[in-house]
DNA sequence: TGCGGCGGCGCC
DNA sequence: AAAGGGCGCCGCCGCA
């Protein structure tokens, strides 16, 4: 398997940050200041600047023979890579020889950025520190508006840029590559990404302006509510002390207000759960507070909407059909495999929004300049449905119900989980049967209890949940839910405890030895990343924990592992940041990483069924259509989310694909 | 002036 | 012994 890895140095007038890898390389002023080639099997490299140097004949055969052209987030140098073909006779590369080594450090677990991969794997050839320096002169305008040119600091450049290929190499090296599926996966998700989701510019642009007169309105409030020292909803670090100094500590609304607000860690906090549980308070009457300080509160609830930002992303994203591109990172989450998103962040759209005559009203009034109520709050109710399907087209979107709550036991794969999956075959309602098991005639704490325990979380994980659906308890009586839940279900508190056992001997065994806990199969990879921990799940799809090992030095025998999320700060000795891992935890890895697999799955299948996904949302498939065939790609689609795959034999799936134009409630 | 840390937000 | 976790983006703020 021969690799060819490849880096690009550019320029544009094109904001790469805000305006994404798309719209970037597609940008009429973006050109390549260099790239440098590395062939892995003989070792030889090259570094030159198209404009100046023909591409010499040896690396374009190189570049025809190559099995796999690699670069780090490859989507980026294959957008520039396009230009070299236009203009500089670089030969052209199919499709799916590209390979991504940021994706292959994703699925080892391993930070996903160049720098941040070599640390954390600590390879002899650690990415430059200057880079960031010359980009800053060479490949951003000056300020006059053209470019830097200066021959020594192009040099420079060429040396970062062959630099960056010979750290690429390093930690290919250190880690294992992506499997065929793994690479077929990330193809996939490229074109996935390629296709892009259309949004309504117009509407961008409209809220952008309206929110900017009320942000503009909120601040001069601000400033009159607390005298000038704030002048910014976002100010969080002046808004709370300004707050905790007007309280009068004998009164006892004013301990009750500190007390609220006060967290574990004893900072403070004026978080969106904590107004929300001031605010019911004082509606209730149990809590009063002085006048300033009430209006305070209920202004930054107006306030603090984080829609306007996603706003300007999508406006400066959108390219060709006012599309949206580049959305979807395969394997973003380590941890579990779910893809992640970047850019315009699909996975994170606010759920509350209007049905498609409110926001075609509320869309009229913007275009003619009218007033609209609540703006903020307005706004972001907007953002879904700013989604919308190309012309003469539809969205058909899917998600499968409660896939969680169903996956957890039949991985545990128990005769008393089983009986939980019966429930769900059965069409009865689990959480009304969840209440009844803890003892309890609500519904609502039913729902909560299954959502918030079954991954080993007690009194915080109940208690953080239930505030999002309108329940307050006591302590005593959260204590008593989580007590009985966990009778009730004995077989999540076994799983827990047998993943955790599983995985133990499996670190010991070193390798020897597969142990199974419930349907997944745990063993251990000496060699690889300091020895690391693999979970093979029912696809045969892998999990792996990195450095992993047994840790004596606290109580007990306790399993370590790097965590590619944690970044060490900058001052610190650790190449990177480690985590312990325990049974609960091991198991929401477990559970979520069999939906992510699930979902990957689904997306193959659509994609030979002829369906365009264009965006996704951990169990939810959004298909673009053309309006006459939404009934059958709907039918289709239910038909493909619901069949059970060959290795998930019992597992019951459910999905009612629905039909819309804008994205919105579903 | 730029950068990283941190608090905050929103989703599954 | 007990434990909710998986993400990415934005904006402010202190530091260099």
């Amino acid at each position: 398997m021969n690799m060819l890895v490849l880096d690009f140095e550019t320029r544009s007038e094109c904001d790469l940050k805000l305006c994404g890898t798309h719209v970037y390389t597609h940008h009429e002023s973006t050109d390549i200041l260099c790239i440098s080639l590395y062939d892995m099997d003989t070792e030889e490299s090259v570094v030159f600047d198209p404009v100046e140097t023909d591409i010499p004949q040896v690396w374009k055969d190189k570049l025809n023979s190559a099995d796999l052209v690699v670069a780090h987030n490859a989507a980026f140098d294959k957008g520039i890579y396009t230009i070299g073909v236009k203009e500089y006779g670089f030969p052209p590369i199919a499709d799916d020889r590209w390979y991504c080594s940021s994706a292959q450090m994703r699925v080892n677990a391993i930070p996903a950025s160049l720098d941040d991969a070599a640390r954390a794997l600590g390879v002899k050839n650690q990415k430059s520190f200057k880079g960031a320096r010359l980009i800053k002169k060479l490949s951003i305008p000056q300020e006059d508006g053209t470019f830097n040119e200066n021959p020594e600091l192009m040099e420079e450049m060429r040396t970062y840029c062959l630099q960056d290929t010979v750290t690429t190499v390093d930690i290919i090296r250190a880690t294992r590559l992506m499997t065929q599926e793994e690479h077929s996966d990330w193809l996939l998700n490229e074109r996935v990404n390629e296709r892009g989701v259309r949004v309504d510019v117009e509407v961008a642009e409209l809220a952008q302006s309206y929110a900017a007169e009320e942000q503009d309105g909120i601040a001069a409030e601000l400033v009159k509510l607390t005298d000038g020292v704030v002048t910014k909803p976002t100010q969080h670090q002046r808004i709370k002390p300004y707050i905790l100094e007007g309280l009068d500590m004998k009164d006892e609304s004013d301990r009750k207000l500190k007390a609220l607000m006060t967290k574990k860690d004893g900072n403070f906090t004026l978080d969106a759960k904590t107004r929300e549980t001031v605010l019911s308070l004082i509606d209730a009457g149990n809590l009063e507070l002085v006048e300033e300080t009430e209006e305070l509160i209920r202004l930054l609830d107006d306030a603090t909407a984080t829609s306007v930002a996603k706003f300007k992303r999508m406006q400066h994203m959108a390219g060709l059909h006012d599309r949206v591109r580049g959305a979807f990172i395969y394997y973003g989450a380590s941890q579990t495999g779910r893809f992640s998103s970047k850019g315009l962040q699909l996975h994170n759209m606010k759920r509350d929004c209007y049905e498609l005559a409110d926001f075609l009203d509320l869309k009229a009034k913007m275009q003619q300049g009218v007033k609209i109520p609540d703006v903020m709050n307005t706004l972001s109710k907007m953002l879904r449905p700013t989604l919308i399907a190309g012309e003469g087209k539809t969205f058909v979107v899917g998600d499968w119900s409660s896939i969680e709550a169903r996956g957890l036991p039949w991985l545990a794969n128990t005769p008393d989980a089983e009986k939980k999956l019966d429930l769900f075959r059965q069409g009865v309602d689990v959480y009304v049967k969840a209440a009844e098991s803890i003892g309890i005639d609500d519904r609502r704490i039913g729902k909560v209890a299954e959502l918030s325990l079954g991954y080993g979380g007690a009194i915080g994980a109940f208690s953080a949940m239930a505030i999002n659906y309108g329940l307050v308890l006591p302590e005593y009586q959260v204590d008593r839910i989580v007590k009985n839940w966990r009778r009730a279900n004995k077989w999540a508190v076994l799983f827990w405890a047998e993943v955790e056992q599983a995985a133990k001997k499996a670190v010991r065994a070193r390798g020897k030895q597969q142990f199974k806990a419930g349907r997944v199969v745990y063993t251990y990879a000496p060699a690889l990343m300091g020895g690391t921990l693999l979970c093979i799940l029912p696809d045969q799809s892998i999990i792996q924990y990195p450095n992993c090992h047994i840790d004596y030095s606290d109580r007990g025998d306790n399993l370590v592992c790097l965590k590619a999320s944690i970044r060490p700060k900058a001052d610190s000795k650790d190449n990177w940041g480690t985590v312990r891992l325990w049974g609960g935890l091991m198991v929401e890895n477990i559970t979520q990483a069999f939906c992510a697999g699930l979902l990957r799955d689904k997306l193959r299948v659509a994609e030979v069924e002829d369906i365009d996904i264009v965006a996704h949302i951990h169990d939810e498939l959004v298909a673009e259509c053309e309006l006459e065939f939404a009934d059958e790609v709907g039918e289709d689609l239910k038909i493909i989310m619901e069949a059970v795959p060959s290795y998930a034999k019992g597992l019951p799936l459910k999905a009612e694909p629905v039909q819309m134009v804008r994205y919105g409630n579903h």
